[in-house]
DNA sequence: GTCTATACTAAGATAGAC
DNA sequence: GTCTATCTTAGTATAGAC
């Protein structure tokens, strides 16, 4: 995985002498989340993401030399946006990947930004493509561990392999993104996920409930 | 949707008077599938499907005036490769969504093909974005009825909801074709299926055994 | 009917002026 | 830091040869 510190530049140098570029560089990388997941990251024209940001072509390629690194200060960007598991708050994986969902409804550009990549990404000589298989064998080990635990405990559905559930969460999660891109009305992700997993867990108690989940929505949720 | 009838009118002027032109748009189609497969629409270019096919670009551009028509002549000459249901030999739905997935494991050049268009057109502007929104929604209530007649002969798990199972089910394939083609190793998209209906469908019979499996990959399964 | 040659516009990238 | 100019390649359109 390659990716530039962009995104930590821009948190570290915001009361530097260079507070000035930090501002330049966070204006950019939101008009370039916006557009690249509009469009995705090909169809985006560097033309359209610096007028997004107010300033011209060459002003952005003086931050970003090129398309590429721009792509990836975007990603980590993004990465640090993400929801963490709050040890105290939720103790259940599943709660965990609920709340994940949830959490993503409050963001629901760089959701479309991740999506968008995810499934782009899956074409040859693309910039972002060792990046998510990176992320796809990292998740399904984190999740097949989660699940396994889970039937240590006694929790899992008799006959649930650990390592095909969690193949199916992601693939789940994955394609319900993908079918609410194209028809936002048709599916929610979060509950898509509920559903899902009441399907491999035995033990309700572990799944938030339908007040957990309003709660979350209306409340906000922890979010680093 | 709006397609040409160009696939059909390769196999309708196959052995007529021009049967040059036939062949050379369907050594343009298959080429077009490799590469839009490959690379997704957007960044294929005319000039590498013409590189392809062994012709130039002012040939394949008179053939298909634009790259547009290209894409959906592909997608409907893609369609009519599908696997259709034999009434007598796959009785049931699940057999039949699970032997469609089999038989798709022949035709990989075609499912990338269909993967990354289904991901590359949830991105504004994509000539594809209106042929797959309406395939989800009409995929989505042709399956819920299927799910709906399980439900009402008894094979359902009690709780699950059938519009949700359909709406599950076309989300994992798609979700887990995307992590097939990230890393063909790690996951078998028809097993995965297997493993989803297994959790949704109470009677054990109604789904294709392991040997069914086995015997439809090496035997070959029925294909319009 | 089939194919080649050429020109136009927009994109990403680079160099250099201020 | 910001902008102008230029290069290469892409998609597209047109004229015309066989």
């Amino acid at each position: 995985m390659t990716t530039t510190d962009a995104g930590g530049q821009v948190a570290a140098r915001a009361r530097g002498p260079y507070a000035k570029t930090a501002e330049r560089r966070l204006a950019i990388l939101e008009a370039a989340t916006e557009v690249f997941a509009e469009r995705g990251w090909r169809a985006a024209s560097l033309r359209q993401i610096a007028e997004a940001a107010g300033i011209s072509l060459s002003t952005l390629q003086h931050h970003f030399p090129s398309k590429v690194e721009l792509l990836h200060a975007t990603m980590t960007h993004r990465d640090e946006h993400r929801f963490e598991r709050a040890p105290g708050a939720l103790p259940s994986f599943p709660q965990t990947v609920v709340g994940q969902a949830v959490a993503n409804e409050g963001v629901p550009r760089l959701i479309q930004l991740y999506s968008v990549l995810t499934a782009e990404s899956a074409t040859a000589e693309h910039p972002a493509r060792d990046y998510f298989a990176q992320r796809f064998a990292s998740l399904r080990e984190e999740y097949a561990a989660e699940f396994a635990a889970l039937g240590a405990a006694g929790a899992l559905r008799p006959g649930v392999d650990p390592a095909t559930a969690a193949a199916l969460l992601i693939g789940l999660w994955d394609g319900v993104q993908l079918q609410w891109l194209h028809d936002p009305d048709a599916i929610e992700p979060a509950e898509a996920l509920v559903a899902y997993l009441g399907l491999v867990i035995d033990d309700e108690a572990l799944l938030p409930s339908a007040a957990q989940r309003a709660r979350w929505r209306s409340d906000g949720i922890v979010s680093a």
